[in-house]
DNA sequence: AAACAGATGCAATGGAAGTGCATTATTGGC
DNA sequence: GCCAATAATGCACTTCCATTGCATCTGTTT
């Protein structure tokens, strides 16, 4: 089990103050936050400090980009099974109409999809939307 | 074969030199538009009737929305095969990673996609990432 | 301690989406 | 055909999110 500080110095990311309590945030999250979330987490923060560092930690694969068809980008940490750094990984994200939140649903890949012929399929987006666990009563 | 005029008035739309400037171009171009791109073809008129023409069409089921992840809203005629008033109609778009087009493929349905327990899904957004036709060299 | 690189904060920009209101065009009743 | 009602169009403006430039601060290296 590797801290924090020893995650982000594998990845070349030099570690602050700040980087380590985003990074705790995300990690606390189960849901896709917004950069709006981090900036309300964090308001003695600039919002800036708060983007350029997410934009690390996506380059460095520690979180990834979620499009989930709000029209805000949202970010989730990178977990076990979410191997972003291949083209191929099979992303999975559910949308809730309800509550309005985002989940990385990593542990469920998705089929393979045909394309026509003359088509290369290099990477694949999928947002589900619906009703989540919490919303639909159960 | 019905005239686009018909069309518009079967869906309760006015019909206008504009709208159906607007819907051939659509039907004209294979791939989705974004609104800069009809702003680009339409220089005469103004930004807003465009983006209310679309939301029109929109609201009417004429053209549906495309989110293919490049942040910019698009936007395709529907056509056979394409059921936008069903909200648990599978789309599939093809997004080219070197032209930057996007495309409706409506007859490539996508498969069932399985949730966790307690997750409901009413609608499926796929974007399939890669290289297209034409850019494959075919 | 000096020099450097990188992190942070402030201000400003840009692009897309959306809205309010005045003007113009179209339709339907007379 | 004319007039009133209704809808479409055009202009200006606003908002929201994403992004960048630059100055300052902090931490690291020699």
């Amino acid at each position: 089990m590797q801290t924090i500080e020893q995650l982000l110095e594998s990845k070349d990311i030099r570690v602050t103050a700040m980087r380590l309590l985003i990074y705790k945030f995300l990690a606390e999250k189960e849901v896709a936050v917004t950069l709006s979330d981090i900036e309300d987490a964090f308001e003695k923060s600039d919002r800036t400090t708060l983007y350029r560092t997410i934009k690390t930690f996506e380059e460095k694969d520690i979180v990834h980009q979620i499009d989930d068809g709000t029209g805000i980008t949202k970010y989730a940490l990178c977990e076990k099974g979410c191997n972003c750094e291949i083209e191929t990984d099979l992303h999975l994200h559910f949308h809730c109409n309800n509550c309005n939140e985002t989940i990385c649903l990593t542990d469920h890949k998705i089929p393979q999809i045909k394309v026509p012929d003359g088509f290369v399929s290099e990477n694949v987006n999928l947002v589900v939307k619906g009703i989540c666990d919490k919303c639909s009563g159960q």
